[in-house]
DNA sequence: AGTTAAATGACAGCATGCTGACAAAGTTCG
DNA sequence: CGAACTTTGTCAGCATGCTGTCATTTAACT
């Protein structure tokens, strides 16, 4: 079952994914033996990537009327959740991205008024961020829109098997994250 | 719990993963009444966008000694299997993504020469892409290097497990490409 | 056949994320 | 205290992927 070239025509952007229900992964024409342990992998994760696509996709359109974006809502997720605030590095390590890209982003929020630079104590040029008022709101809003919607995506899934994917992801986060 | 403020601190680019056991999804503070499942779907979605991050990079820096990048070797993939050759939009659409990110892949693999683009008998100006011989011996070298990379990051891991967690990431993808 | 719709190529713009580099602030340690 | 290392802010460049638009080709339909 490789895969099949393709019949489903693509009108601008978002083309709709073919592979249904084969694998996606390169299966050896020639009679190499190869783990399926292997393709099984790949498989993941070529899916991991797709499934990345469409979640941020999702992401933004869930959440374009408040005024936030995926990327915004990880970095408000966190702020929302620290007590005395967080420097930008601080950010960036725990979503675990550089602190040059959450600074670009928090840049625009603080312009935006979603956010604000309060002075740091601790630091003389490292200053914290905090939430508006205006934040806050996104921030309840957001909770509001992606309470639903994780419902939605996992009603009919059992809960054991969210608890294995995750417990897989995480593994393999822990590993690849040296 | 929640999420801790991060301590370890952030050299240049790429920070440590900070959120080393715990949740990473907004816990209430209040006393709303949240469902597990939204909180473990969340958790889900927050490492999902990590994982694809860390696979991008691992997967670049795997192969960048054979002049491939994450996004090139998903392209030199699918191209290996066909058999008479796809167009690009063609690949967009196994790989889910847009035909003019995939057309700008393949315009600088075609000038490094590792696919060329073949007339199409059945269109007069969507070309086939076929891979060179250079592409050929790129795509074997792929496969020594995925193989072994593969196996490492599953030896440990039961197939169980893995055909889980490939089977709810199929399902979240079937779900959002809508 | 002729009209209409869909698919494709090509170009442009934007968002997100990464890395590298350098100066300033902070920390460690002899 | 002072030197060496680390962290941070900032600027720059690059890669990947998305969307929008328009002309052209192909397919579908009446």
């Amino acid at each position: 079952m490789a895969l099949n070239d393709p019949q489903q025509p693509t009108a601008n952007a978002r083309p709709t994914l073919v592979r249904v229900g084969g694998s996606a992964v390169p299966v050896p024409s020639n009679g190499g033996a190869h783990s399926p342990k292997r393709m099984l992998f790949l498989d993941i994760v070529l899916s991991v990537f797709r499934l990345n696509g469409l979640l941020v996709a999702e992401g933004d359109a869930m959440t374009e009327d408040l005024g936030l974006t995926s990327a915004r809502w990880k970095v408000i997720g966190v702020v929302a959740l620290s007590t005395a605030g967080l420097t930008v590095p601080g950010i960036a390590r725990v979503l675990g991205q550089s602190r040059q890209a959450v600074q670009r982003i928090t840049d625009v929020m603080a312009k935006d008024g979603l956010i604000t630079y309060q002075p740091n104590p601790k630091h003389k040029r490292s200053v914290l961020v905090l939430l508006t008022e205006e934040g806050k709101s996104a921030y309840n809003a957001l909770r509001e829109v992606q309470d639903p919607w994780a419902i939605r995506n996992t009603e009919d899934i059992p809960i054991e098997e969210l608890e294995t994917s995750l417990r897989l992801i995480r593994r393999l986060i822990q590993r690849l994250d040296k």
